[in-house]
DNA sequence: TGAAAGCGTCCCATTCAACGGAAGCGGTGC
DNA sequence: GCACCGCTTCCGTTGAATGGGACGCTTTCA
């Protein structure tokens, strides 16, 4: 073979530099070069290169003898001016409130895809400080974010999102999911039980905007015999009209 | 002039990349696109077109009309594999019994040049949530986390540091910054008054490794008028403690 | 102990993707 | 209606990105 230059796969620089970034997994810290470059799908070469200048920049830490990590900077640069930053902010002293009161895990999110992506989550006083699922994602139809979030969404979004179901066997999946975001509209929560954890139950409710659009979800995860489901509902309701009002004010 | 082909001004493009990312100021959630080509020092085109790349794999967020802010997924790619994650999963706990039993705002840093980089914040009870500062930086001689954190780190990285400070009128200024590490270092703290508001009092204290090197500082903000810090200090000693400890079994 | 394998690093000819000036387009204000 | 401003598209030019090859180091295995 010869040199083939530029390219040859087709996909630009920033592709490629993407695709480094990307290709961290969620419990690993450091990654050794030759790794890094296959889970790129780079040549090892190009890798190299690429990590060289990224690290330059503070964007990975490159250690001497190939290992590679994240660096310091991307995180900083990211943190500073995080898009969900005012959500956070807005959020963080209700959702403080919650989990004082409550006395449960408390977790805020938005909808991304098809997907709950979470930002900020407060876990249970007493119990480890549990920040390992901020930035976790969950599908829609298997969390009680997802669907609180896509239950008051766009009509064309939602349909959009329904299609993703006619696939595999017809409608019938498709009918059940739409039941679930139908409730969820209606009552104005929604509510999940054993899908993260067999014992717990997801509830969760929707942070409007002036539009009635869910712009976030704020939810609890609960013990299954939890019986203030009656007082839950109310309370996060409550916290999720506050946080929408700082929003529109700031 | 005619086109100059491949960055007349001899960057890659990663520095491009870095730099356009670089652009967003802390305050400001979103650019108009011209503005961020000026601020990133590129010309429109090339920014226009680096800006649609990134969006299309979503590190940055293009709305129609060209305004530009960051993207969710960068933020979901850094926050899920940070290099700080480890240790902010460590300290969580401690940080959040010092902010109940002292009642102050409470900080994690670590030395990134010749700044100390706030990790992570909690903010007195009571007064609004503020993790605005996470992700901020100070120069360590104006902080007591700074001073904390260089207080104990290599010889070596220290006369480079202190070089820093022989230009402008000689030794002065490098001996009374050489003082005041020499303090920290053997008080076992560092403390710092009206720095970053008048009237209060920085405290903070290192989070040590094996080989004693600070690996982060955990500090506190305090009224002036505080009188409790011999009871201060060595609950913060005990708690950076308890954080080192977490981060070696893990 | 010596060979082989694995890995990071450096080199460098090849060439295509990045570049950016110019022109087009849509909106806003005088 | 014209001038201005900013985003977007186009397209010829060319040098920066590319990646196979080679090297040196360390580790592994016979």
């Amino acid at each position: 073979m010869r040199a083939v230059a530029n390219s040859a796969s087709g996909d630009s620089v920033v592709d490629r530099i993407v695709r480094l970034l990307s290709a961290f997994p969620e419990d690993v810290s450091a990654l050794q070069l030759s790794e890094l470059a296959e889970r790129a799908g780079l040549p090892l070469t190009t890798a190299h290169r690429l990590v060289r200048q990224l690290a330059h920049h503070g964007l990975l830490d490159a250690a001497p003898g190939g290992l590679v990590r994240p660096g310091l900077r991307l995180w900083e640069l990211v943190n500073r001016t995080a898009p969900t930053l005012a959500l956070r902010q807005a959020a963080m002293p209700f959702m403080e409130d919650i989990q004082q009161v409550l006395n449960q895990n408390v977790n805020l999110a938005v909808l991304d895809g098809w997907d709950a992506l979470f930002v900020e989550r407060l876990s249970r006083r007493g119990s480890v400080a549990n920040r390992a699922r901020v930035a976790g994602r969950m599908p829609v139809h298997t969390s009680s974010a997802g669907l609180a979030l896509m239950a008051h969404q766009d009509r064309l979004l939602q349909s959009q999102y329904l299609d993703q179901f006619a696939d595999p066997d017809g409608k019938v999946a498709t009918d059940a999911v739409r039941l679930l975001l139908s409730e969820t509209f209606h009552q104005g929560f929604a509510q999940l039980k054993g899908v993260v954890d067999p014992d717990t139950w997801g509830i969760a409710v929707p942070v409007l905007d002036a539009r009635q659009r869910a712009v976030a979800s704020l939810g609890v995860v609960v013990p299954l015999r939890e019986m203030r489901l009656q007082a839950l509902v109310p309370a996060l309701q409550t916290a999720a009209r506050g946080i929408a009002r700082r929003l529109n004010d700031s």
